[in-house]
DNA sequence: ATGGACATGTCCGAAAACGGCTAGTTGGAA
DNA sequence: TTCCAACTAGCCGTTTTCGGACATGTCCAT
């Protein structure tokens, strides 16, 4: 995946694990788990603690971790992905907290109704992990499926979702 | 590939096979395995072991097949090519013992990217076998591709250059 | 003269493999 | 019957792999 020159990122211990954060002039641009898949290369990327974006994200996500938040409001930047995953990640920010999908239904969603493994393939390379909702999509018979930081943190997220309502 | 008149030769027992030496007025001017590729027709070329830059290179190569000698002091007369071949040959003396090189960086070198293959024929017609380091170039992908002296002989070398560092 | 064959490397298109799936079928055990 | 589990065959965008074409200078054999 490839970002702009214009991009910062930050880290921070989350307890799910360390997660790193990534904007650019436009807004939020990424949410990753330290170990999760499809890592973007952001070894070179300039650290910028003080980020209004990115500071404004770490306490959002800590907030929401804690289970005193449900929603984000916040300036995303979602970008550099083919236009299906642009469609497919769209989707996703349709789902409510403590709501959850299928991958079918997604692909119903955006008009792509037996794409389904290309929606669980987009799906997983969501840049922006946790608010860009895609622990909420599971299997069409309510199975567990995947998820790029592990099954553990997906349970454990959707436990959260669940136990606030 | 032609000569002067004035060339002489001599002959000398390697471990890695014989070799015959030959210089002109200007300095040594080949060095050959006994069976390799692209030899030139010294058969009625004069012999002439006692000549000093002739005696010099054997002492100079065994030392270096022998581990004990890591860059080459001595005229070179690197003479009868074309001005491409020539270009080549002289890019090749600026690889560093122990390092390596590709045919298309080679190419670059000399303001010629695209002729790879030609390159590659040029390198393979060197005329001074070690000294001028053609064992030193492989491959884009670092893959061994091919030796006048025989593929046995490229690792040879390739192998004590590394393990001399 | 002409046409290959070479100690290669890059690029591009086609084809195949690979997934965070799913609906349908089948064969078994209550 | 009823219900699951296991297996199958489609489905589709993305990624990877693979094969061919091309560029280039020399030397050999027609």
């Amino acid at each position: 995946m490839k970002f702009d020159a214009t991009i910062v990122k930050t880290t921070f211990n989350s307890p799910l694990g360390r997660i790193t954060l990534a904007a650019t002039a436009k807004g939020l641009a990424g949410v990753w788990f330290i170990d999760q898949q499809h890592l973007p290369d952001y070894q070179d990327w300039p650290v910028q603690d003080r980020h209004p974006v990115l500071c404004e994200a770490t306490q959002q996500l800590l907030q929401y971790l804690a289970g005193q938040r449900e929603s984000f409001d916040l300036p995303i930047d979602l970008h550099g992905g083919t236009a299906f995953q642009q469609a497919v990640w769209q989707a996703l920010l349709q789902i409510p907290f403590g709501a959850t999908s299928s991958y079918g239904a997604v692909g119903k969603l955006i008009g792509n109704p037996k794409a389904v493994r290309a929606v669980g393939a987009a799906v997983g390379r969501n840049p922006v992990s946790i608010i860009v909702p895609c622990h909420r999509v599971m299997g069409a018979d309510g199975s567990l499926t995947g998820y790029a930081g592990g099954l553990d943190r997906k349970t454990a997220l959707l436990k959260l979702e669940s136990s606030c309502l």
